[in-house]
Order: C-alpha cells, then sequence, then structure tokens
DNA sequence: TTTGTTCTGTGATATGTATCACCAACTATA
DNA sequence: TATAGTTGGTGATACATATCACAGAACAAA
C-alpha cells in the first residue's frame, strides 16, 4: 500500500468529520512526520510555525517556568490537535509551553497560514478549532483544581490514573524523578507516596515501572 | 437621549469590530441588564442559557470546589466576554465556575442558540469567539503558573497588582479573609503577609481597604 | 567481573502554610 | 448607648512537603 493511503487512512480515521476537501488540502499542505518516543517536539520560547494534528501515539504537553520547574498540563491523543500552537501561531507568540512524545508518535504538520485560510472555508475545520479550545480549556481547568485543591497522594493517584487511561495499561513505565517533575514535586516524596500506595495494595513497584492493581 | 442609544454606543465602543449587521441583531435578540457590586451572576452547577457581553464594570470569575473551597480565575472587563459560558452552552453542561461583579456592571445577555448561528453568519462573531478563548486560555495559564510555581507572598502581590490594574486605582476596597478565599489560603496568612509588605513600606493597611505604594 | 550510573528507599531536618485560640478595634443596628 | 457582628492582629501548634544526606539495588558499559 502507498505511503500516501497510509496517511489517508489514518487521517480519516482519527478526523471522521473533516471534508473530503480538507483531507485533500491537509495531504497536500501538511507534512508527514514520525518522531521516536520521548523526543521534544517544541520548547519554551520557541516560535510556532505550525501546528501537529496527531496520527498515532501520545504526546505530552507541560508548562515549565524560568527555574526550570515543570508541570504537566494534559496529553494529546489521535485525533487532537495542540490549541496552544493555534493561539501562539495567530499572535506570533512564542510558546508558553513544552511538547513531548511518549511513544512513537506520527502527526500531520499544517503551517499557521493556511490553518487561519481554512476556517474560513471548511466549516468542519472551523468546528474543528473550537472543539480543540473548549476541550484543552475544560482540561486545563481540571488540572489547575487539582493544583489548587489536591494533596500530592490525591494528585499523585490522579496522575497515575490519567496515565492508565490514555496510555490504556496498568504498567506505567515512568521513574519517580520523572513523575516528580511532572507534579513540581520531588522525587523523595513521590516514592514515599507511592510506597504507602504499594502498603495499601493500590499498586506494585518495579524498577522504573508501576503496576496498577485496585486504583 | 434614548436608551436605546445608549446601549449602542456602549456595544460600538467596547466591540469596534462588530458589524453594524451584527450589532443591530445583539440590539434585538440580546437583553440589557445592569447588576449591582457583589452579585452573584452564575453559579457552579447552574445551567447556562446565555453568554455575557460586558459593557460597564468588572466581572470576577472563579472556581469553588465541593468543600467550598475557591479561587480566583480572572477578571472579565467590557469589551471581554465569558469563554466558559460558550464552552458550557455548546455542550450543555453545568457551569463549573462562579461569576460576580466587583463593580456595578452594565451587560448584554445573548441567548446561546443565536450565538453559534452568528459564528457562521458574522466574521467579525467568529473573529470574537476564538480571540475569547485565546485570551482567557492565556489568562489561565498565567493563573496556574501562580498556584503551581509560586509562593504565597508572590501570588498575594500578583494579586494585589491585578486588582489595581483592572480596577485602576490604588485603594483596594476588599478585607484580608475575601483575598484568603480568593488565593484559597487562610485570612491569618494573608493578614501575617499584609503586615510585612506594610513594613517593607510596599502598602498601607486600612480597614477594608489596601493602599497599594511601591508594588 | 569490575566500574560507573541510574533508580529507589529512608532517616533527619527545615520551612511554609493551615489551624486554633483569643483579643482588640471598628461598625452597624436595636 | 448598648450590643452584636465584622475585621484585623498575634502567639502557639500541627502538618504536609521540600531538602539534605547517604546507602543499597538494579542495570549498563567496559
Amino acid at each position: 500500500m502507498a505511503i500516501q493511503q497510509v496517511q489517508d487512512d489514518l487521517l480519516r480515521k482519527n478526523y471522521p468529520l473533516f471534508e473530503d476537501n480538507l483531507v485533500a488540502e491537509i495531504e497536500n499542505q501538511g507534512e508527514f512526520k514520525t518522531f521516536p518516543a520521548n523526543e521534544v517536539l517544541m520548547r519554551k520560547g520557541q516560535y510556532i510555525r505550525s501546528t501537529m494534528l496527531v496520527l498515532h501515539g501520545l504526546i505530552k504537553i507541560y508548562r515549565e517556568d524560568d527555574d526550570g520547574n515543570e508541570f504537566l498540563m494534559y496529553y494529546l491523543k489521535p485525533g487532537e490537535a495542540c490549541a496552544l500552537s493555534m493561539v501562539c501561531a495567530a499572535k506570533h507568540e512564542a510558546s508558553p509551553i513544552m511538547a513531548k512524545t511518549v511513544a512513537e508518535t506520527e502527526v500531520m504538520m499544517v503551517p499557521v497560514d493556511v490553518m487561519s485560510e481554512w476556517v474560513t472555508k471548511y466549516k468542519s475545520w472551523y468546528l474543528f478549532v473550537i472543539e480543540t479550545y473548549r476541550t484543552r480549556f475544560d482540561e486545563l481547568l481540571i488540572t489547575l483544581d487539582n493544583v489548587a485543591f489536591r494533596s500530592m497522594d490525591e494528585r499523585l493517584e490522579f496522575y497515575l490514573k490519567r496515565a492508565r487511561d490514555v496510555q490504556q495499561t496498568n504498567m506505567i513505565e515512568i521513574s519517580h524523578q520523572e513523575i516528580a517533575n511532572e507534579l513540581n514535586s520531588s522525587r523523595e516524596v513521590i516514592s514515599r507516596l507511592l510506597k504507602k500506595m504499594e502498603q495499601k495494595g493500590s499498586l506494585s513497584l518495579h524498577r522504573n515501572v508501576i503496576e496498577l492493581k485496585n486504583l
């Protein structure tokens, strides 16, 4: 099967509401790219010239402050796009966030200037943009809630559940240090909390892997 | 001068990019309303049937969790609208936020069903909706940064500066308890931090009023 | 196997913030 | 004026989390 055909299938499968003409334009103007796991796709301060339509894999979007502290905002799954790249691209602003692949990921890169054209040209694209803002807004609110109202053990539990949901596995491959970074905490705290959860039987700990049980 | 004329002036002044036809429709379909200061306009859990275009005054949007804890998300000034009411209205979801007037406020209430029509009908409305999502997203990110990375004294300073900016005065009329609520902290902590800032000469404290000086 | 590196576990301690207790000053209302 | 409610000040204490210090276990590379 030709590569073009594979891309076309992926696009139609993950973005079923796009019109035929729009799919054709994305294939013409967009650039198909594959990234390995754990690759930084976007750095803070970088200028954004294109947005990504996720076709396969998983991307995490996180914020970083000037001192290098960070926290996880949300994940991007196939069928989704980064609302922020749309925001910044339109305003010619530097990215306020970081993007990194969690697994091997295939995306379609779409230049920003054609994006704004499409909004008036294709109704399905316009609806997609609005919907993207909506869902990202909702997700950001949930993240904000967690940071503002929940204690670290609750946030850790939420983090693990979300990781399980987006990765669809009970074996979460990650080090305590990485979790600490994504929750803007410290490794010792996370290790101790995980130990407690293991003693309660919610999970069991292995090197670089957390196995979720009754969570 | 007729009331209609006053409303028309307010609309055109605060939303200069709206097309004439759109302004006319807003005046036909919308409902002009005036609220006194400190009135709750929207409660958490309430269903949203209309969005508000702010014409005059100031509204604060804040989040509340199930235990009654809250924190300030951002302010709505004239020329702005609530992105969340657009989100929720479209999804027929209950409001996840609270809205309260800070000062006497005049708004134009627009029913949600006409809103979605206008998006395809008026380009200026579509652009406004997109821009609203954008700015609210940005503001939410800043709030999130503060909660995640900053300590209470920094957050308090940011809070006071923002209050000064949106209200355009150095005399902030508010009790320590209210600030504590909006930062999801406690009165004693806020009082102590304010006292420190007073000793540094950044402000001076009066009953129900904080006078900003070198901040 | 040896060596170096990363990951994890755990005690001791520091710190910021929340909570409790109480009082004083001010304000509104009867 | 008397009284009750609101607002602000301050000490004592509790608690969650961050930080420091160090060690052992697992793994990778030589």
